[in-house]
DNA sequence: CAGCCCTGGTTGATATGTCAACAAGGTGCT
DNA sequence: AGCACCTTGTTGACATATCAACCAGGGCTG
């Protein structure tokens, strides 16, 4: 604990919070009108849909989007009900829960991609210069990489309790 | 629309969501660990805290804070239920609803700041050099000087609908 | 295979956020 | 005053997130 915050940090740590809040609500307000889906939906089905025949366990999903394994079945059930996913059995393990991109979840991302990238690209890369960007990457290597690790390799949640 | 984003661009855009989201996950857990309060709780208090009188419109609050009035004033109840806050009449304005401080609120945030501000330095700040924290600064000045007109001067939400 | 514990996933209760409708006070116009 | 229209703030219904049981199946060890 070296006390307080000077300025530059205290600059950097509330600006950062206040894109944060400003920059997340106006990407999903673009994403939710363009395409009707929320963050959350885009995530689960972008991740899907990098995967080889666009499906994933349940539990490798929930630890790779760093969300509970409570909220994720929630959400899929959600998702299922509309259409975008389906549940399957494993073949080996009894416990079941493989999801799988539906067509439709397919066509849904594949269509919303190209606006949600417009907006992202509006809103944040044009706005920012090169070199910016390569430098705001190496920032968010540097704390993801100090917090990939706690809470995950410790007794914390996201990864199960 | 330019297209798809290229590789520098992809890495700042996805490690800005990963660090958003390992970053605030990590933080807010550390703070309700610490003092019980929520990021959310943590804002309000210290945006009344700021004030003279400790006092705020809830309008001014709501507008500051960019949340919706109705978000707000439900959170508000639930934080004057918890004895952080009261509701008093505006003198002059009959509708009401000026938002103040309790002598609990205010000691809640004085003894949670610390604890706080070290999980920010541990996590976030102490992992960057002075020029990447610099940078930070620029970039979020950036993207937030773009984004402060276009949701409050057209027809979106927060600041009112 | 019985007993144990661990993991994967679901569920229901509860907290929190969003949305649309509304009540009531302000403001301006006639 | 009467009326139209704005703003403020609350409310209730609904969507979503979190938390704490819980149920099975897997995997070990005897």
């Amino acid at each position: 604990m070296t006390g307080w915050l000077d300025d530059a940090q205290m600059r950097a740590w509330l600006g950062y919070r206040r894109m944060r809040l400003l920059l997340d609500l106006q990407v999903s307000r673009d994403l939710a009108e363009d395409s009707g889906l929320s963050d959350a939906d885009y995530d689960v089905l972008s991740n899907l849909s990098e995967t080889e025949g666009h499906r994933l366990r349940l539990s490798e999903l929930s630890a790779h989007m760093r969300w509970s394994k409570s909220r994720l079945s929630h959400h899929l059930t959600r998702m299922q009900q509309r259409g975008l996913v389906t549940r399957e059995e494993h073949p080996s393990d009894g416990r079941g829960a493989v999801i799988v991109l539906t067509g439709d979840g397919w066509r849904a991302i594949r269509s919303a991609a190209p606006k949600h990238v417009e907006s992202v690209r509006r809103h944040f890369i044009d706005r920012l210069t090169g070199e910016q960007i390569r430098v705001l990457g190496d920032i968010a290597d540097a704390v993801v990489g100090h917090l990939d690790n706690v809470p995950a390799g410790s007794a914390s949640r996201p990864a199960g309790e």
